[in-house]
DNA sequence: TATAAAACTGACTGAGCGCTCAGTCTAGTT
DNA sequence: AACTAGACTGAGCGCTCAGTCAGTTTTATA
């Protein structure tokens, strides 16, 4: 692997981890081996590294829920909405330095002045919440959630349960486990058609 | 106003806008009109200011939560579960910065070493769950709610849903106002009593 | 093997930071 | 008027940090 690659994931490492701010690019010459000069060779800046993350995390997130969205299923759209939630946690645990980042403050705060951030988070969003607008359509046209409700917005606070149980255990809040069974029987609850 | 009470009120709202590594202590001085010094003589540290705000943050929203969970209230729980969301993201946006605080990293990532910065998180967001667990409960006696499900657990889905209508809100994703009615109504069908 | 381009190095810089401290000011008491 | 305690001051200290640059090493090409 060569340097900027291993800078990169470092990078998303320390950043996920301690936050944007709070890490020094002192601290990635220690992790990586490489000399502080190398890093601003590669990347112009810290900002510009933080972007470059960004870019990444974006290529290596959205393919694997588009892979995901536009798999075939058997299932009712009612049960797809189970899966994608279990589908956006499990993504959430096994790439935790890269939703850790999103959860953070600077990504917003650079958007306000940067259009190439506000651009990636905005794919990622559109991605996240697309997967449960998918299975929320689907289930509208066979008859298992309710026909009456707006899907995308459906989709939003759906996304908004989850991503919030995401924020909750990466603060240290809540266990997420022992609510997972109480999230799905709620959003069931709150899509499932009844006029049948 | 002492000094004292102008730097608290400053620093709340600096660190809330700027966040609390990003907020420069020389800021303040020129905010407040105080000197350096002064702020470093009426408290400790950077931190300890900010443990100050959390502490006066936990003063100046719990007693007005506590006191609209023990108003009467001739509604069902159902209805109460719809003002409770409605209370909750008013008090959100007029007391925008001790709540753009909470949705910080900082005292989270201060409350694993710190046991007063975790006691004021707690019992704040303990006093957040309540109000809707408080509805749920009421709705659950006059069987506008369903019997069946789990009142604190539902209670922290409901907070969830909202917090993160807050957080959008705050980082410029979405527009919550366009997402209230639907909010309102997915709580409903989530939490309505269906056996009677 | 010679040459050039690309990758890499790390000592250095200067701006900005949290915090200190010796001292001044103010208001109340005797 | 003399004294005192608490409020307040701001220059300055020690340190950290993002970023630079002149120079060295590695790699690719001729």
């Amino acid at each position: 692997m060569k340097k900027k690659e291993v800078i990169l994931q470092a990078a998303t490492h320390l950043f996920s981890r301690k936050g944007y701010k709070d890490t020094a690019m002192g601290e990635l010459t220690k992790m990586t081996g490489a000399a502080e000069g190398t890093i601003f060779y590669h990347y112009k800046s810290k900002q510009g590294l933080f972007l470059a993350i960004l870019s990444n995390l974006k290529e290596g997130i959205l393919p694997e829920f588009e892979r995901y969205r536009n798999a075939e299923s058997e299932k009712t759209g009612l049960d797809m909405v189970e899966e994608s939630i279990s589908f956006y946690l499990y993504m959430a645990q096994s790439r935790e330095d890269l939703f850790a980042i999103l959860h953070q403050r600077y990504p917003y705060e650079l958007a306000e002045s940067n259009p190439e951030c506000r651009d990636h988070l905005e794919a990622v969003y559109n991605c996240f919440v697309d997967i449960f607008e998918n299975a929320i359509v689907t289930g509208q046209r066979d008859g298992s959630i309710a026909p009456d409700i707006a899907a995308r917005k459906s989709a939003l606070i759906v996304f908004s349960m989850v991503d919030s149980m995401v924020r909750f255990r990466m603060n240290n809040l809540y266990d997420v486990g022992a609510l997972y069974k109480d999230l799905i029987e709620s959003c069931r609850r709150m899509l499932e058609n009844r006029t049948r």
